[in-house]
DNA sequence: GGAGTATGAATGAAAG
DNA sequence: CTTTCATTCATACTCC
């Protein structure tokens, strides 16, 4: 991209309607990419927790920020937690039956996922619990539009709710130059 | 994002200190990346103030991010931050009924308290919670100097296979909340 | 500008 | 099942 956005140089010009388009669909996909990456980073620390030894510095902020997980500061673990593998499965299985735990179900799923990592039943029965629980409460989440108006400090920020699914990230893939880009960050912006 | 088998299967395999030097580089790179588009489109909300008609196409809510610029302070709030105002009415309501989160309550409280700046219901929600759990902390340890930072008695529990796995998922349940974000939108970006 | 602290948010577990 | 509690993580704010 030639603009010259970055450094605010925008000699009079202001965007297209077109130009505002683009940018905002660029800034989806780096919404999903990072938090693809925030997720893959995650994950990774901790299938190699002996990487926990390595740098965690160099990286600054997104290292700080994931190496919580990696920190030593998990000495006191009293609370089980499931691994990244345990987790995907349990959510693959709650996609599944949305329904009923089934007590017999969450003896077999305990079973299954203790290969991969400590884990119990109540473990299981628990996560269903909360796992259905909290998705139930996520609906109203309508956010409540907020009237600038106010003696102290208001927003006015328009918040309409708007509920589609991941359309993002299913075209992906086709933007693979913007994945793997030069360190340039110059370039940024296709085109 | 491919690199883990559906199944699971990970067994051995973990990546070798200079792929992780590699993926360490890409995430910081996004890290600049995605701060420059939030400084970016920062900016351009000023050019552009009819933007926010469109902005809320689903994914992250940058404007949520930025928006919080025009609130008490310049610092970019990721998080919310109750309002002088908001305080001082939770704080009465939670005289008032000091057991109570008002389960049903909450909506009213929100939609009350969003006359007076950024607020969700969630918001509200959370206030409560952390409101009772931290009065009732501070009583019985008066004075214990170290509050709420030293884990105290560290259990200590068994370590080996210390499973530093936080919320890392595959599942879209668990970063719902990063793509629609109730307004925080804070993981995502790091400062 | 780094350490310490206050607090918003996430979540496992338990109570009701 | 629903609601609450407890613990922990992450961040922002403050102060030196």
């Amino acid at each position: 991209m030639e603009r010259e956005s970055q450094n605010g140089e925008y000699d009079g010009s202001v965007m297209t309607e077109e130009q505002m388009e683009i940018l905002r669909k660029q800034i989806a996909i780096y919404v999903v990419i990072s938090n693809n990456l925030r997720l893959l980073h995650h994950s990774l620390s901790s299938f190699n927790p002996l990487s926990s030894g390595m740098n965690q510095t160099g990286l600054g902020n997104f290292d700080q920020m994931v190496a919580s997980s990696s920190g030593h500061r998990m000495s006191t673990r009293q609370r089980w937690n499931p691994t990244s593998t345990q987790l995907k499965i349990l959510e693959r299985i709650y996609e599944e039956r949305r329904g009923t735990p089934d007590p017999r179900r969450v003896r077999e799923i305990a079973k299954e996922l203790s290969e991969h990592g400590q884990i119990t039943e109540k473990n299981v029965y628990n996560w269903f619990q909360n796992r259905r629980a909290r998705s139930k409460r996520k609906q109203p989440q309508t956010t409540t539009t907020m009237a600038g108006q106010a003696d102290d400090a208001a927003v006015a920020t328009e918040d309409e709710e708007e509920r589609r699914s991941c359309e993002v990230s299913g075209g992906f893939e086709s933007y693979d130059h913007i994945l793997f880009p030069t360190p340039d960050l110059g370039n940024i912006f296709i085109h």
